[in-house]
Order: C-alpha cells, then sequence, then structure tokens
DNA sequence: TAAAATTAGGGTAATTAGGGCG
DNA sequence: AATGTCCTAATTACCCTAATTT
C-alpha cells in the first residue's frame, strides 16, 4: 500500500508528426500520405480544421518492417 | 506562443528512393529492381499502397562494394 | 495583426505494379 | 533463370487556389 498517489498515469502522449515529415521519409509527396489516411490505408489523426497527423510510433514500425540491408546479393 | 517550439522540420532526407532511381544507378529498368527486390536478392519497403521503396543506405553501399577491387580509400 | 510556410482539395500527366511474351 | 518490352489498372507527382498553422 503506497501511502504516497505518484499519479505516474502519465499516457505516454504520442509524438504525432506531419504529413511532410512521413512523405520525406518515405520518399513520396505529402499530398500521398493524406491519400493514403483518407483510403485507410494509413492510421492518423485529425485536427478539427482537417490537417492530418501521423504518430511516429506507426511510421517508424511500417519503416522498420523493412528489414534494411544484411542481404548479399549472392545464393 | 508558449516560449520555443522545438520544431526544426527534422533533417528527413528521402530515405526511401524508387526504384526508378535505383535502376538508374544500377543501368538496369525499373521493372527489374522490383524483380530483384521480389526475388530476395535486395532489401525493399513496400509502401502502404504496394509501390515498392528501397533505402538509399542500401543502395550506396552496394554501389560503393562495386568498386572495392581496388580502390583504397587514402585520406 | 500580418506575413510566410504548410496543408487540403481538385484536375491532369507521369510512374508503378502485375501478368505475359520474346 | 534473367532482363527488356508491351499491355491495362492503380497509384503517384505536379499544377492551381483557398484554408490552416506557425
Amino acid at each position: 500500500m503506497s501511502t504516497h498517489d505518484p499519479r505516474p498515469a502519465r499516457p505516454a502522449l504520442p509524438e504525432l508528426v506531419t504529413p511532410a515529415e512521413v512523405a520525406a521519409l518515405f520518399g513520396v509527396d505529402a499530398k500521398t500520405v493524406t491519400r493514403w489516411i483518407a483510403h485507410g490505408r494509413l492510421p492518423g489523426v485529425r485536427t478539427p480544421s482537417g490537417h492530418h497527423r501521423l504518430r511516429r510510433t506507426d511510421i517508424d514500425r511500417l519503416l522498420k518492417d523493412a528489414g534494411s540491408a544484411s542481404a548479399p546479393p549472392s545464393s
């Protein structure tokens, strides 16, 4: 029983990035990123005005799935 | 505004490049590059819509490695 | 408040994926 | 087995203007 309430209930605010950021990472146009969200291909939040924002964690997950390098072009 | 807003837009260079870009570097058709990825000969990322993207670092590594026959990086 | 940069939205041309063929 | 070219359908890039953000 902790006499004190540390109140560490930190919801860990997700780091939101702009479509331009994601576009630069994927090597596509920012408009394409918004299109991905619009088509439900990519999870993203929307500002009350209609601007898109994406969670860096989601983006990082997609990028890490690439399996960077370690693939010698030999059989 | 609350103090300064640390949003320096990040470096965010095009980390991923298109098959056409890689194809031009290797002197092959873009379709060949996608085939390399399909056959697992080259590491690549897949955009949420199915298009291929390759890591610039991987490509640069392969190209650099190509001339390692006799090219000591003297200072 | 004003200005500059970014974003959304529409429209059109270029690129890409996928299969098949030589 | 590997690469290039032809085809169609889907996706993307760049043009513009208006709204939003910083």
